[in-house]
DNA sequence: AAAGACACCTGGGAGC
DNA sequence: TGCTCCCAGGTGTCTT
């Protein structure tokens, strides 16, 4: 499930392949993901890839014209086919989208589950689902003193506020549980009640996560252009997401699972307060 | 304004 | 082995 670090290794793994390439078509054999693809993406036909960014779990392929904005839900993968590498091989079950570049460079989309999204958005315009988009993690503007001011009156658990995307953008299920764990914070706690000096370890937390997962995926990058299709990341090493039942690996106590706005949760009912 | 429920979708595992 | 059931997960939207 591609959270922000699976997304900005996604980005890092592509761009090499298609910056500065010209779009010769964008071919969607499946247009029904989150909402359909809009017909206007053609527009993006016969431009440049003049740069690839995230923001959030977005990727958005700037053109001259406007944006390709990407999102891979919870199963959708990109990979490349570059003809010298793994030619034209033909799309499997649920290869959705092919972006075709002049040199014949392939931008593969896969999503099995179709919660995915590739959108339009025209230069000078604003998707709105970016719009309203909080901080980015890893960003200067992600400070103790900024979630305070976002959480005073929030009554909900601070996970469901980590993973709230219009506070903090990229933080899922499993990065919103391991970086809890790490900063030995209560999952359920009311997030208004928890105290700056708590805020300012989980966000060190939260960077040390994030950061140091994109590094692992960092490593795995030439798996983007593998035949296997295999997206390029693989499961992080985690410490208690995906372990209810099992022993904590601080106090070995058995970790317990929660659910928390329809998500489970996993936390240690011994190191977390 | 805030919080909770729900929808979207498919693969995979559990249980029979 | 094969069927059915249930769950996972991100996030916008609708309801309370």
């Amino acid at each position: 499930m591609p959270e922000l670090p699976e997304v900005e290794v996604t980005k890092m793994g592509i761009a090499p392949y298609l910056q500065g390439k010209s779009i010769r078509e964008i071919k969607v054999r499946q247009p029904k993901l989150r909402w359909p693809v809009p017909d206007l993406i053609h527009q993006a036909e016969h431009t440049i890839i003049l740069s690839i960014k995230r923001r959030g779990k977005y990727l958005l392929l700037e053109t001259e014209l406007g944006c390709i904005v990407i999102h891979l839900g919870m199963s959708g993968s990109l990979r490349i086919l570059a003809p010298e590498i793994n030619g034209q091989k033909p799309p499997e079950k649920h290869e959705h989208i092919d972006l075709i570049c002049s040199d014949n460079t392939i931008l593969r989309y896969k999503d099995p589950r179709r919660f995915g999204a590739w959108l339009w958005q025209e230069k000078g315009t604003y998707l709105s689902v970016l719009q309203k988009l909080g901080v980015e993690p890893l960003s200067d503007d992600f400070t103790s003193r900024y979630l305070r001011h976002k959480l005073q009156h929030k009554k909900i658990a601070i996970k469901q506020a980590l993973m709230d995307s219009h506070i903090v953008v990229g933080i899922g299920n499993i990065y919103a549980t391991e970086s809890l764990f790490l900063a030995r914070i209560d999952p359920r706690r009311p997030a208004s009640k928890i105290k700056l000096k708590e805020l300012t370890l989980l966000v060190d937390k939260i960077k040390q996560v994030l950061t140091n997962s994109i590094k692992q995926g960092g490593t795995t990058l030439k798996d983007f252009t593998h035949a296997d299709g295999h997206p390029g990341y693989f499961a992080q090493k985690l410490e208690i997401y995906g372990k209810a039942g099992e022993e904590c690996p601080l106090c070995h106590e058995i970790l317990q699972t929660i659910k928390l706005g329809q998500r489970s949760s996993v936390f240690c009912p011994h190191c977390q307060k």
